[in-house]
DNA sequence: AGCACGCCGACT
DNA sequence: GTCGGCGTGCTC
């Protein structure tokens, strides 16, 4: 095997390997880097991507040759770079980096031929009803697939099939894929106010140096920064490079999609998870290929396989779902930073509310500023009131204090909408025994299970395991015993239900994401069908009720309580939204918060609408505390099955640490959730300073550990969330 | 990630 | 006695 006909080129596999995999390639197959291969792995076949090629060299491992290359162009050189940096700074195999960039893999096998139908004038010998409505839909609608087709007319397949067995339905092929148009960079520009004209001319100037710029694009919710940042787009649409806008999963929506072909006059490329196969694949190879110009995209659009992108977008830089937390913990925003840095081209931060992180980077000067002031002459936030819950005497199941019931019912006297938030769903977060004093806890989890009342079953938050409410205790036996102790939307819907029976209250929470069920919620309370809301993180994001003048917040102390090293500029963004609904529309709006720590600078500064106040407080603690962005974090949870065995090798773990200058190693410590899905955790944490090589030490410390059994080692590096 | 190999419970 | 449960380990 080992002749001149063959080269051996180094194959990194969509699995958690250390590094690629040594294969021989027949020298007619002609493979480069990047090109995309089938490589035998054992009894399998897999997909894997050529990360290195070199001239055969005698090896005493036995090596399997490469089965065949796919008919694609291969992955750039500079993705390749952005998988290897990716998989360097979180700590994570390279090859389940690569695995995020091959999530369409059919995109490689080709273009299926794709059979469509369009009536053929004939009719059946039979003509059945549900014949007739599925006819009616082939002649009104362009050539379907029988699936489509079927669905469309709802009429079972088998209906389909006997029209197409008739002749009835005749076969068409289609075109294979949807091509993409070409984005016009002058499109249908809206005009643009004075300021928003400087931004523009600020940000196309980025645009056309063409380097490795980042700028934050700073302005107050309405003040048009979408328009502004469309004007960079455009101007590296005219460039000729690809462009990347990056949004929140839950803002990904068609109308911000129709918004972006509206201006540039052709549909986007959209990315998220909820894509049909299909069309993950039509934007896959698109975005490979170089025909799809602009891709608006949630955070995994990064790891399509660019070929020339040259801008990327962040809007909305602040929100804490460009953090993913699962599988490979990254950051979509710090990694379009890196990206551009890579690929020498800008990338515009865009946010009403930049996070601290962005805003010290602009302090430091590695930043550039672009604000946008003006929301036709409106403040930013309503006036916003603390109201001090210890000097507050409520009733069994009261939430809501004196002061805010007034307020409620001013609004709903008006003939204003109202809107209630506490971040927590299900009816109650906590039931205890009476009798015994035992709390129904999940039997996976070390957290107690939340009584969902309306869907009469207690669910754990963190596994999703649920039960039947128990009648009587389950460790006791008494009956009549239970008690529900604080309160969730669903207790909260219950009294304001006896609070105002009058009024038409709407509960929204992500229980009834699904489906068109909150869309249909949503539009009722825009049209005024509801004047009293009562929502959870949901309803403070993005939507405009513009009826809506009082937001009240029933527990505004819950986020700052949560284990974040950002949960001060989290509860300040959550108010700030909550309090923003309030008042967008005609009439002015008012916010008022319930806390138990109406002192704390948070909520003094909430209450004077004084930002600057706030996020000065914020970096002074941060700066103490060593916490980003003045100090670099790395979380590592060690799980697994057994409870002692965790614990020990845990333990054996911290004995191993080496100390290292600028790096301190905290823990091992229970983790908050010491035990989740039936797993034991502990947690370290180490504190680096910002100049240090944080992961450098994490490798020297972890290398050639092996977690035997069923311990886990996790890595989370620039942690959001400490569970 | 698969997929095989391997060691302990409930069945024809 | 075996069938098969999934825990453990390897794949160029």
């Amino acid at each position: 095997m080992a002749d001149d006909s063959h080269d051996m080129v180094e194959v990194l596999l969509p699995l958690a390997l250390e590094g690629p995999l040594s294969y021989l390639a027949s020298r007619s197959l002609g493979l480069v880097p990047g090109d995309y291969v089938a490589a035998p792995l054992g009894p399998r076949e897999m997909i894997g991507v050529v990360w290195e090629t070199r001239p055969l060299t005698p090896t005493n491992m036995k090596l399997r040759d490469i089965i065949g290359k796919f008919d694609m162009v291969p992955m750039a050189a500079l993705h390749r770079r952005f998988v290897d940096w990716v998989s360097t700074y979180y700590l994570e195999p390279a090859g389940n980096i690569l695995r995020m960039c091959l999530r369409a893999p059919a995109a490689l096998e080709g273009e299926r031929q794709q059979i469509a139908y369009v009536a053929s004038g004939a009719e059946p010998q039979r003509l059945t009803p549900q014949r007739r409505r599925a006819l009616d839909v082939a002649k009104d609608a362009p050539a379907l697939r029988a699936g489509e087709l079927a669905e469309l007319a709802g009429v079972g397949l088998s209906v389909v099939k006997g029209l197409i067995g008739e002749g009835a339905l005749k076969p068409v092929t289609l075109p294979a894929m949807r091509a993409f148009p070409e984005p016009q960079p002058l499109g249908l520009k809206l005009k643009l106010t004075a300021e928003q004209e400087i931004a523009a001319r600020d940000l196309r100037a980025l645009v056309a140096e063409r380097g490795a710029h980042v700028a934050l694009l700073d302005g107050v919710t309405g003040s048009g920064k979408t328009e502004v940042y469309f004007e960079a787009m455009a101007a590296a649409l005219a460039g000729g490079s690809q462009i990347l806008l990056l949004v929140p999963e839950i803002a990904l929506t068609q109308q911000f999609l129709t918004r972006v072909e509206e201006r540039f006059q052709a549909e986007p490329a959209a990315w998220h998870s909820e894509l049909r196969p299909r069309e993950r694949e039509r934007v896959w190879r698109g975005v490979g290929e170089g025909r799809a110009r602009i891709v608006v995209g949630a955070r995994s659009a990064l790891f399509l396989p660019w070929r020339k992108l040259g801008l990327i977008v962040v809007d909305e830089e602040h929100e804490g779902a460009y953090k993913q937390e699962d599988g490979v913990p990254y950051h979509a925003r710090d990694m379009a930073v890196v990206y551009g840095n890579l690929g020498k081209f800008p990338v515009i931060l865009s946010s009403a509310t930049p996070s601290l992180e962005t805003l010290v980077n602009v302090d430091r000067g590695r930043y550039r500023h672009v604000t946008l002031k003006d929301r036709h002459g409106r403040p930013e936030l309503p006036r916003i009131d603390l109201i001090d819950m210890r000097q507050t005497k409520l009733g069994a199941d009261a939430w809501i204090s004196p002061a805010l019931d007034e307020a409620v019912r001013d609004t709903l006297a008006a003939g204003e909408q109202a809107l209630l938030f506490l971040n927590r769903r299900g009816f109650a977060p906590l039931t205890l025994c009476r009798a015994c004093g035992f709390r129904i806890e999940c039997p996976n989890c070390a957290a107690a299970l939340v009584e969902h009342r309306f869907r009469r079953q207690m669910q754990c938050h963190h596994c999703g395991f649920t039960q039947p409410v128990p009648q009587s205790c389950p460790s006791c036996g008494a009956t009549e015993s239970l008690v529900s102790c604080g309160p969730g939307i669903e207790r909260l819907a219950d009294e304001a239900a006896s609070r105002y029976p009058d009024a038409r209250i709407v509960v929204l929470s992500s229980d009834l994401s699904r489906g068109t069920l909150l869309r249909d919620a949503l539009r009722d309370v825009t049209r005024g069908e509801y004047n009293l809301i009562i929502g959870t993180q949901l309803v403070a994001k993005g939507h405009h009720f513009p009826q809506l003048t009082l937001a009240g917040v029933v527990d505004a102390d819950l986020a700052l309580e949560s284990g974040d090293p950002r949960a001060g500029e989290r509860t300040w963004q959550l108010m700030a939204q909550v309090a923003g609904r309030a008042g967008r529309g005609e009439k002015p709006g008012r916010a008022l918060i319930q806390t138990y720590l109406p002192d704390h600078p948070l909520m003094q500064s909430l209450h004077r609408g004084d930002r600057d106040g706030f996020l000065a407080q914020e970096k002074r603690i941060r700066q103490e505390a060593g916490l980003p962005p003045y100090g670099r974090l790395v979380a590592i949870i060690v799980s697994g099955n057994e409870a002692g065995e965790t614990e020990q090798f845990s333990r054996w773990l911290a004995r191993r640490v080496v100390e290292a200058r600028g790096i301190r190693v905290l823990g091992p410590a229970p983790a908050p959730i010491a035990l989740v899905r039936g797993r034991y955790r502990w947690r370290f944490l180490i504190k680096a300073g910002r100049e240090t090589n944080v992961q450098a030490f994490v490798r020297a410390w972890l290398n050639g550990v092996k977690p035997r059994g069923s311990l886990k080692i996790d890595i989370d590096v620039d942690p959001y969330s400490f569970l």
